[in-house]
DNA sequence: TAAGATAAGAGGGACAT
DNA sequence: ATGTCAGTCTTATCTTA
């Protein structure tokens, strides 16, 4: 059935890799690892699965780098890799390889993939790789006898989680009229049986999203990541929702700046209930504001001798 | 009006059976 | 497969400043 190749996956060490003729990518078959290029070189933290594990072995060092994220929805910013043009007719010369019916079967589906990347705003680069998450799932032949579009929205939201597009839930099962535990339900199926990790999602995106819905300055998204940054550290994120985190630490970053939010508002941006930013911001309250407020001290301390200095 | 507090209920993960 | 357990988040309601 699957193709083989002498190669074996990095991470998972399977023998079974998958040659996307398409693109010329090589996909292990058992988790999903594009090994020769594509947006491998973007997922860099595999081993957690839930927000629990993704603190507690956290990676040490690493400091997320707040270099200018592409965090999307509305935002002018989607379109850096101006590689649209190619990846649509990628998408659509699916039919070139491999003569079996299934390939045939999966094209509406990857119509409607195309669809929802419209309507939810969704950059190339996850469109690709939600499709090829469709692939492996049908090959597998785990979508016959399932609702199509519930294996689409799942795929879809995996796809974003994968390549750190901040999309909840919510957003993708909404635009199929599906409950969002429906599709929650066919995600974790799917992607137990592929045996594919996900990482969680990281709060950090979801506060820049915030910011923009917000239309706050750019210096209150920077706050917020020092926030969540330290938060992470002392593990005061543990088991939490991460949009949950990323509202509360908005809500800090803007009291502390001097501006005014409500708890409703970061919480409507955020999608979550206010009673979650509350609880969340009260924990960074006791946690994390003190070092925050150190750091930031010491930052500006550091700031005006280099200025002086500078002179 | 914003924010804090509390309680009941749901859904899901971990773990054991 | 099914059940229990601990923990989270939501909804609803009430209180406080």
């Amino acid at each position: 059935m699957e193709k083989e190749e002498k190669l074996r996956c990095p991470r998972c060490g399977s023998i079974n890799i998958i040659e996307d003729s398409d693109t010329g990518e090589l996909v292990c078959a058992e988790c999903g690892l594009v090994i020769s290029v594509g947006i491998a070189s973007n997922m860099k933290d595999w081993r957690a699965f839930d927000s629990d594990e993704y603190v507690k072995r956290a990676h040490t060092g690493a400091p997320i780098s707040p270099v200018r994220p592409s965090f999307g929805l509305d935002t002018g910013i989607i379109g850096q890799d101006s590689a649209s043009k190619k990846s649509v007719r990628k998408l659509r010369r699916t039919k070139r390889h491999v003569s079996d019916s299934k390939e045939k079967t999966i094209e509406p589906a990857l119509m409607k993939i195309k669809e929802i990347a419209d309507a939810l705003n969704i950059p190339e680069e996850t469109v690709e790789d939600a499709a090829r998450l469709y692939r492996m799932a049908a090959h597998k032949g785990l979508v016959k006898g399932r609702s199509m579009d519930a294996m689409v929205a799942a795929v879809v939201y995996a796809a974003c989680r994968r390549t750190e597009v901040p999309r909840t839930l919510e957003n993708v099962a909404s635009f199929f009229n599906l409950k969002e535990k429906d599709v929650g339900r066919s995600f974790r199926f799917l992607f137990r049986k592929l045996g594919i990790k996900i990482p969680p999602p990281k709060a950090e995106r979801y506060a820049y999203q915030i910011c923009t819905k917000l239309n706050l300055p750019e210096e209150v998204a920077a706050q917020a990541t020092r926030i969540l940054k330290i938060a992470k550290e002392l593990g005061a994120t543990m088991g939490r929702e991460p949009v949950g985190v990323a509202a509360a630490a908005v809500y800090m970053a803007c009291n502390e700046m001097g501006i005014h939010r409500t708890q409703r508002e970061l919480a409507q941006a955020a999608e979550v209930t206010e009673v979650t930013v509350r609880n969340r911001y009260k924990e960074l309250l006791e946690k994390v504001r003190p070092i925050w407020l150190k750091q930031r001290k010491e930052g500006e301390k550091r700031a005006a001798l280099a200025e002086a200095g500078g002179r």
